[in-house]
DNA sequence: CGCGCCATGTAAGCAGTTACATGATTCC
DNA sequence: GGAATCATGTAACTGCTTACATGGCGCG
């Protein structure tokens, strides 16, 4: 249910076509949020025949027609309602590589040397990606608090990630076994 | 298909029942991973139908049967190709609280600080946790590295949504909307 | 006497992924 | 000529959650 909120959230700030949505996903929410293209037209026509946003049809010439959707007062209320009144869920988290963490006894030293460097560039990505982005969007002075902190969790939890690989590098290049 | 290997590598290591894996989730696993006995049974009975485990059946008086799962070789080949062939796919995270974050302009300075403080005690209580677990693991002296790996990771991030947290709070304290 | 622990399972429903489907325009 | 971008949608499937279902034992 929480993908609802997050287009409510989202077709709150600005005029938003569901094909701009998949974009901000990929863009801003990758680091808390996941989401397809399918999903979300299927959720906004759910959304839609709930009353909680409507549309407006834009004809186009060189491209595609496109939905312009916004909040309804409907919509809006129920977006604060769940904000402050639904209790918090812990974030779910599927890292594989955490598995894959588990087992590193059962593969060789170098096996899981590489495992880590891996991790460590895809990290270093990411978070070059984030600073960058956030960098850009500061420039823009665009004043989104809630993009700012957000953005702001990526590239902590990127740092994160990057310090326990090491971390962990350490600890295994000093141990002898395998 | 992630289940699996992590179920693969929990009965790679000691002989479990199907309950005591749904503990080892609990406890061990919360920080990156989720799930529930009815999805457990079931990716074991499958895994058992594809001959990567086999089960000992154990008659008990005074509490119900079980069943002690181990690996066969075929499950340990596939566990092992898995961590060092298959491809990384990064983390998928779903966190409500950050989808909270994203509409903090549209909520009030108050409740913005009432959710914040909320989160921070409940990362404060798993932190507890997590070091807690952490320091009766290091005095048992087991020497799995994985768990100390993964446990360190939990601790780190719950330390980093912490400080998250207290910088976002910070923030909002300067800012003198709302 | 009720709750929690041990221990297993099935069924129904919802959430999420991947594949199928279309079609013009723009850029290389 | 081929790939990427814009723009929307449906269908089939897999993964995950919640509810249903059983039953003895020990503790307070």
């Amino acid at each position: 249910m929480s993908l609802r909120y997050a287009l409510l959230g989202i077709i709150s700030k600005r005029r938003v076509t569901g094909y701009d949505v998949v974009h901000i996903f990929k863009q801003q929410m990758v680091h808390f949020w996941g989401s397809t293209h399918s999903q979300i037209y299927t959720e906004l026509h759910k959304m839609e025949k709930e009353e909680l946003v409507d549309h407006e049809l834009v004809i186009q010439e060189s491209s595609p027609n496109k939905k312009i959707y916004s909040l309804t007062d409907k919509g809006r209320k129920e977006l604060i309602r769940w904000a402050i009144e639904e209790p918090l869920k812990s974030a779910k988290i599927k890292d594989e590589f955490l598995i894959k963490t588990t087992i590193f006894p059962i593969l060789t030293h170098k096996e899981v040397l590489t495992l880590l460097d891996e991790v460590i560039e895809r990290e270093r990505i990411t978070l070059e990606k984030t600073e960058a982005w956030r960098d850009h969007f500061k420039q823009d002075n665009k004043q989104d608090l809630g993009a700012l902190l957000t953005v702001e969790y990526g590239i902590r939890y990127a740092k994160m990630y990057i310090e326990w690989c090491q971390w962990a590098k350490s600890l295994i290049e000093k141990g002898t076994t395998n």
